[in-house]
DNA sequence: CCTATGTCAGCCATACTGACATGA
DNA sequence: CTCATGTCAGTATGGCTGACATAG
């Protein structure tokens, strides 16, 4: 209890600021959040939107299809379409050219329901980049998708 | 087996493609995964060198210090120093001044080990940001910690 | 009495694997 | 025989919460 912690206080070492791995990761954190919360208040989540995006702009697909083109595992699409189901936003039937397959289609709800999610997301997109101009944002994204398409393998 | 699937074959949905928080979280992964691989290599992980890091740079702290400094959550450090401990990279006695406290200390192997992931590690952001020029890459960094500060309330 | 510390037990979401029956 | 599809079970990780004993 005498003058205690000398230097204290002083958080986040430079030697881990500086790490362009860990922002990242921390800004996708944050990122991740934002959307999960603010699609929550619409009963809804991330690979939801995915999905009805997907459905949209594809016309109706299988689940194989869906999967490859979301990029959610084949596994896990079908708790997303069981639950887009339940809520009637999504058509799950059989397909009678491959019987193996289900053709899963947008409906009339889940068109709409898209709709307020799109505008959720696309506010989100907004609020992310708050603190950039629009030059930023785009060079942001540019700077983003080459370093994916880079590390991407397929 | 007709021509079957007119329109297959093209992926990800321009509605996905055009989110950054989408690509973001893709980088983010991928980011995630080759820190997490190198450091593999080396029988450590993110948090082995993050913890190192800051004792390095801010000498001997407490467990709860030690926690604020890397963001690492209180319950988890435990673990880690754990591990650290077992590898004989960190040392970990009582704090005389604060019974509650344990002191957490490099030890000169830890020191040693910090620096061969040091070098991974840089070497990982490297090759992370390999398909932007050093301009560019500045100019990312810049970017996320710009978005990251606006965004953490504390 | 209130707060801080180290520890443990556990929750929840998510990326990912493996296996399996059915059918092409 | 092979491959693809939908499904389920399960793993592993990681962020996060809650509680608790101990001590300031």
């Amino acid at each position: 209890m005498t003058d205690d912690d000398p230097m204290a206080g002083q958080p986040t070492p430079a030697a881990l600021r500086a790490l362009a791995s860990r922002t990242l990761s921390l800004v996708a954190m944050q990122s991740d959040r934002m959307v999960n919360e603010g699609l929550a208040r619409l009963d809804a989540r991330k690979w939801h939107y995915a999905a009805l995006a997907a459905l949209r702009e594809g016309g109706p697909v299988s689940q194989a299809e869906l999967s490859r083109r979301t990029g959610i595992y084949r596994s896990d699409l079908v708790a997303v379409i069981n639950e887009l189901a339940e809520r009637g936003h999504v058509e799950r039937s059989p397909d009678p050219a491959d019987r193996r397959r289900n053709v899963i289609r947008l409906t009339a709800r889940g068109r709409e329901h898209l709709d307020r999610l799109q505008e959720v997301v696309t506010s989100l997109q907004d609020e992310l980049l708050a603190p950039l101009t629009p030059a930023e944002r785009e060079q942001f994204s540019d700077l983003l998708t080459r370093i994916y398409q880079h590390h991407a393998c397929r």
